[in-house]
DNA sequence: CTGTTAGCGCCTTCAG
DNA sequence: CTGAAGGCGCTAACAG
């Protein structure tokens, strides 16, 4: 039924290996032959089974993506953007791509390592800060490169044999309060999310926010860092109501992610409040929904295409037995100024 | 290095296929063997290699998705969402998922056919109007069941023989246009796409609209149907200020998709119009963004979580070689009122 | 440059 | 109920 090396080899006259060998361009087989076996190939519509390829040769043109596990899509739109960016590139080189979830946090299944081990992937891409050096180091005995991109352990940036891509996010927190205090905010609040062990890109970003704010000689008062437990639309919504003081004590907010800024923008809003004019409100990632509303948001841009698109390359690299340049790297965000914030004071 | 049933086998003091059968539930063995050998392999912490198996089992435990190529992942929101719930519902069956793109309209490599020849997936879920019959009857020939879901090529909608999952459109339209002209509004207006070949999702949803209009006497002129290119943000937003007459001769849009509503409602919004008051928008989808910005769109909901869900447990359902109920279901839209319509006259 | 031989890890016959 | 033998489709190691 389906055809096989062997079928070309009965037409055109040859071994099984020579075809393979035409196949896969090897250099061992005579120009001539090789144009000849590759025309009858696809005259039968010969597609190689990729088992039989992976079981001898343990390469199965696939990666896997490890991504968070999110329940709500909400959180999942900057990462979404990330997995097409990846895909686009992956495909570029004639790979497919596993996407699973992170099980690091919930003690579920160890997807990246189940893929690793049964043989499905010839690489990953991960995107997770609690995945346990245990796990990476489990997975460079089975011989199959991992990059980290966006999130990335705390361990792993101080290991140099780690391979990662992610952004400054303390620059990102510092562009931040260096521009909210160059408006002449001097009480300033700050919505973070409630972290878990490993994860330091939020304490960067507060951090960073400090020293930006110091510049100007301003700071953040403890009591004006908000905790939220997931950084959603819906979260900075409910949070505007229930914000009475803090409005009054600052004149604006640092959110570290954009979807609960515009939640809570949303919310002041509905409380009639004129925004940015009553109080400025800063986001995180620059999403793309940031300018569908009004006012259109100012926020902190990732460099996302740079950080899917050079991940993805570095892997094709290690993939390629090529030595990487750089295997550690850490882009810039950029400030992106729009509407919701204003000069104070 | 990698632990393989020989070497169970050889712990157990039993041959590797009596490691085989209890690895795999056969009812060839005896509980006892059964019950030790599973808990050496777990003590070993075997993984069976996927390429092994695939190759004398044609089972992979891997099934393909094949989504349409958006550039731009604005317009991929939505089958992003329906590609999470996709993801979830395999996991729950120990399936993984390769993601690839739809090649039908560009005429690129046939993603769905190769990873299917390739012996890639034991199944596929595809979103495509635009796919060929032939594609789907090689498919067919391969042994590897697929199902439709979300978009379904016209062709696909006559036979009986294919699998599918959507909603309907006509029905979406007419809940569309009954409520509008409820509202009494007389004289609407209607943005659509340009369609390709065997898409028909967007002219039901224009004769539904009609239909609907028609029971309260109204209808929608030829004039006043527009086209864009893509349903997009900034499409929406753009003719925002091309329609100048339009917004004198209607009293309200019925757009084809939210994404270009929200676009053209801040159009509106920046020409210092006023919505509902002014013009009354209606969108279709429900993304979540409707509800995000101001006014709050009113709009069609797709069923998406049944479209998905169904669809996957479909073709979860016919791998395990069961008999599906219903091949082919169609799912019912509701109407979501919310604040971007108001009355007239 | 090409053909022969072997084997990847597993499942599926077949004997016992 | 279990073991022995064979083969899935392909590539890699040798010969020639």
């Amino acid at each position: 039924m389906k055809v096989t090396i062997k079928d070309i080899a009965k037409r055109a006259g040859v071994s099984h290996p020579t075809v393979s060998r035409c196949l896969n361009n090897s250099p061992l087989v005579s120009e001539e032959t090789r144009k000849r076996v590759r025309q009858i190939a696809a005259e039968m519509h010969y597609v190689p089974n990729q088992n039989a390829r992976g079981l001898c040769s343990n390469r199965t043109d696939t990666i896997g993506v490890i991504v968070p596990f999110c329940q709500v899509s909400e959180t999942s739109l900057f990462l979404d953007e990330l997995l097409q960016q990846i895909r686009v590139m992956l495909g570029k080189n004639q790979m497919d791509c596993i996407v699973a979830y992170d099980g690091s946090r919930q003690e579920q299944e160890n997807h990246a390592l189940r893929l690793v081990r049964q043989g499905k992937v010839d690489g990953l891409l991960i995107a997770s800060s609690t995945m346990s050096r245990e796990t990476v180091t489990a997975l460079e005995e089975e011989g199959v490169p991992s990059i980290f991109y966006h999130l990335v352990p705390a361990w792993a940036e101080e290991e140099t044999s780690t391979l990662w891509v992610h952004h400054d996010n303390y620059r990102g927190g510092f562009l931040a309060g260096e521009y909210l205090a160059s408006l002449g905010h001097r009480r300033l609040a700050c919505v973070t999310v409630a972290h878990y062990a490993g994860e330091k890109e939020f304490t960067d970003r507060l951090a960073g926010f400090q020293a930006g704010l110091q510049i100007h000689g301003s700071s953040v008062a403890k009591s004006h860092v908000l905790t939220l437990k997931e950084l959603t639309w819906e979260a900075g919504k409910q949070l505007a109501g229930k914000v009475a003081g803090l409005l009054k004590e600052t004149s604006g907010v640092f959110f570290h992610a954009d979807q609960a800024a515009l939640g809570f923008i949303k919310g002041l809003q509905e409380q009639g409040l004129v925004i940015p004019r009553d109080y400025s409100v800063m986001g995180y990632d620059d999403i793309r929904e940031g300018f569908m509303t009004s006012p259109e948001l100012t926020t902190i841009h990732q460099p996302r295409e740079a950080i899917s698109t050079l991940a993805a390359s570095m892997l094709m690299e290690r993939l390629k037995g090529g030595k990487l340049q750089a295997s550690q790297q850490t882009l810039n965000p950029t400030l992106v100024v729009r509407k919701s914030c204003c000069t104070h004071g």
